[in-house]
DNA sequence: TTAGGGTTAG
C-alpha cells in the first residue's frame, strides 16, 4: 500500500503528477491506483515517472508498486535500471513473487538487447538470492543464444546450472536440439552426438522431430550414414513425421557424400509425401546440382522453385553462377551477375569470389581487377579474395594482385 | 501456449 499523505505533507510541496493531467493535485486514492491504472493501460513512460515522483517525495510503495514499476522498466527496455531496483528488493519482500520479473529481465537481455553475456551474468547474481528460481524457459533462451554464437563454454555453464540440486531441470527437446546444433556449429559433431546419446540413454529426453534433424545432421558431418538409416527408422517406429527441414539437412547430407541419386530421391519423397519445398530447401538441391557439374538440373530447380512461388534469393543466385562457373560459361554467369542487380539484391564476398575464380580460369585478369574495384566500390573486403587459390595459380598476376588487395585492405 | 532444427566461395 501507498502510505498517503506523507510526513510534512502540505498542499504547498505536493507532488505533481505532470503526465496524468488532471491528477495534478494528487487524489489520495487514485495516486493508489494510478500504477495499476497506468499498467493496464500499457503507459509504462507514466508508471516510470509516477514512481520516480513518489519516491522523491518519499512515499512508500507497496510490493504491487514495485512489480508494476519493474515490469514497467523492462517494457521500456531499461535492463540495467530494473537489475539495479530489483537487487534493491531482493531480501526486502518475498523473493518468489520476484521470479517472473528476474525471468523476464534475463529474457529481454537475450532477446531484445542481444546481450546474453550480460543476462548469464544477472542470472548468476540472482541464484545467490535465497527463493530466486528462474524458469526452464530462462534458461533456454540463454542456451539458445549462446549456441547460435558458438559459445559451448557457456553453455556447458548452463547445463550445469540447470542441473543443480537446486533446479534440476531436464534437458527437454528445446534444450536437446540447441546444444546439439551448437556443437555441430563449431565443428565438434562427435560432441553433439555424445550429448545427444547420453541424454537418450538418462531417460530424460525423448527426441521428437527437431531434436532429431540436429542429430541427422551430426551424423551426416561425421558421414555416418548407418546411423543415420538407424535414426530414421527409430523415428518411422515412433511415427515422427519428416518435415521439410529434416528433409533439407537429410539431401544435403546426401549431396556432401556425393550420392546425388540418393539425394534425388529424397526429393522424391518429399513430393510424394506432400512436404511443401521452400527457398532453403531448393537452393540445397541447386547448390547440390551446380557442384555436381549439372547446372541444367540446377535451372530447373530455379524455374520450378519460382513456379512454386518461391523467390530465389542471393544464396540460391550465387550457386547458380556457381555452376556456370564451373562449366566455363561465363556469360551465363554473368547474365545472372547482372540479374541480381537488376532485382536490387547486393553481391557479396562468396558471389564475387566465385565470379573471380571462375574468370581466373579463362585468363581475363583485366576483368578480376574490374571485379575487385566493384568490390572496394561497394566497401566488400577484398582480402578474402586473396584466398582463393586461383588467383596463386598464375605466380605473374597472384603476386601482383596480392600486393594491390593488401594495400586496398 | 511455446523457446528449439536447415542453405553459399577457396
Amino acid at each position: 500500500m501507498i502510505s498517503f499523505p506523507p510526513k510534512n505533507h502540505s498542499k504547498k510541496n505536493a507532488p505533481t503528477i505532470y503526465t496524468v493531467k488532471k491528477w495534478v493535485y494528487p487524489n489520495p486514492e487514485r495516486l493508489q491506483q494510478s500504477p495499476l491504472l497506468l499498467s493496464r493501460n500499457q503507459r509504462f513512460k507514466a508508471i516510470i515517472h509516477v514512481f520516480s515522483q513518489l519516491s522523491s517525495n518519499e512515499i512508500n510503495a507497496d510490493a504491487q508498486t514495485h512489480t508494476i514499476f519493474t515490469k514497467a522498466l523492462l517494457k521500456e527496455h531499461k535492463y540495467e535500471e530494473a537489475a539495479d531496483f530489483l537487487k534493491t528488493l531482493a531480501g526486502k519482500s518475498n523473493n518468489f513473487r520476484l521470479n517472473r520479473v528476474f525471468d523476464s529481465l534475463v529474457q529481454g537481455l537475450c532477446t531484445f538487447n542481444q546481450d546474453p553475456e550480460r543476462g548469464l551474468c544477472l542470472l548468476k547474481d540472482f541464484l545467490k538470492i535465497d527463493g530466486v528460481c528462474p524458469s526452464s524457459r530462462t534458461f533456454c533462451l540463454l542456451i539458445c543464444c549462446f549456441s547460435q554464437m558458438g559459445k559451448m563454454a557457456r553453455v556447458i555453464d548452463l547445463l550445469e546450472l540447470m542441473s543443480d540440486d537446486k533446479l534440476k531441470y531436464p534437458f527437454d527437446n528445446y534444450v536437446c536440439s540447441s546444444v546439439i546444433s551448437g556443437f555441430v556449429r563449431i565443428g565438434e559433431p562427435e560432441l553433439a552426438v555424445g550429448f545427444y546419446e547420453t541424454a537418450v540413454k538418462s531417460g530424460s529426453l525423448t527426441p521428437n522431430t527437431v531434436t532429431c534433424t540436429t542429430v541427422l545432421t551430426a551424423y551426416c558431418k561425421l558421414g555416418h550414414i548407418d546411423k543415420v538409416s538407424d535414426l530414421v527408422a527409430w523415428m518411422e517406429n515412433n511415427e515422427l513425421a519428416f518435415d521439410v527441414v529434416f528433409y533439407s539437412n537429410w539431401i544435403y547430407g546426401y549431396l556432401n557424400e556425393g550420392l546425388i541419386q540418393e539425394a534425388f530421391q529424397k526429393f522424391r519423397a518429399m513430393v510424394d509425401k506432400k512436404v511443401e519445398l521452400d527457398n532453403i530447401s531448393y537452393t540445397i538441391l541447386i547448390d547440390g546440382f551446380s557442384k555436381d557439374g549439372n547446372i541444367e538440373k540446377a535451372v530447373g530447380f530455379l524455374y520450378k522453385m519460382r513456379r512454386d512461388g518461391l523467390e530465389p534469393n542471393l544464396v540460391t543466385y550465387t550457386a547458380i553462377i556457381l555452376g556456370f562457373c564451373k562449366k566455363g560459361k561465363l556469360d551465363e554467369a554473368f547474365a545472372i551477375f547482372g540479374m541480381l542487380k537488376r532485382l536490387g539484391i547486393e553481391a557479396d564476398e562468396f558471389t564475387y569470389a566465385i565470379l573471380i575464380h571462375g574468370v581466373c580460369r579463362r585468363g581475363d585478369f583485366d576483368l578480376v581487377f574490374q571485379l575487385l574495384d566493384e568490390m572496394e566500390k561497394r566497401g566488400i573486403n577484398p582480402g578474402v579474395v586473396t584466398t582463393t587459390p586461383s588467383l596463386m595459380d598464375y605466380p605473374k598476376w597472384g603476386r601482383h594482385l596480392m600486393l594491390m588487395v593488401s594495400q586496398k585492405a
